[in-house]
DNA sequence: ATGTGACTACTAGTCCGTA
DNA sequence: TTACGGACTAGTAGTCACA
């Protein structure tokens, strides 16, 4: 399994922890709500910078989202 | 202290860990050895995609280049 | 053996929609 | 509420010559 499967499944498994919506999940990451769900899709090959706000938001550590 | 910060530390330690030198190490990454250079200036902000790569060539978690 | 500036091709990331 | 498309701009991938 790559790292971008890997990350989207982290994602979308911590964000329905939190009980968020793609969108309030985007709004609270600073992140278009479209690039969320292409994460989740595991469309998209995101920066470094982009997992650290994204795990910021989730109140995870990076290396969480990709492992 | 900020994510590329953080990388270019752990990316320098494990790479001495391992005894290589950039170049060595980069070929193993099959990555440029200046790119690497950059990296662990923290002067590049890259993709989860090459942070496999380096991740794979350290023997490593990529979640471990992060954190 | 490593740091740096410069460069082009390509993609990350945004914003507008629709189903 | 989410997937997906098109179009766009900012920024990265990847390389080189040189210090």
């Amino acid at each position: 399994m790559d790292i971008r499967q890997r990350l989207s499944l982290n994602l979308r498994r911590y964000r329905h922890d939190a009980g968020w919506s793609q969108e309030e999940f985007a709004e609270r990451a600073g992140i278009h709500r479209t690039y969320v769900s292409d994460l989740e899709r595991g469309a998209r090959n995101p920066t470094i910078t982009i997992i650290e706000r994204l795990a910021k938001a989730l109140s995870v550590n990076a290396g969480a989202l990709l492992d």
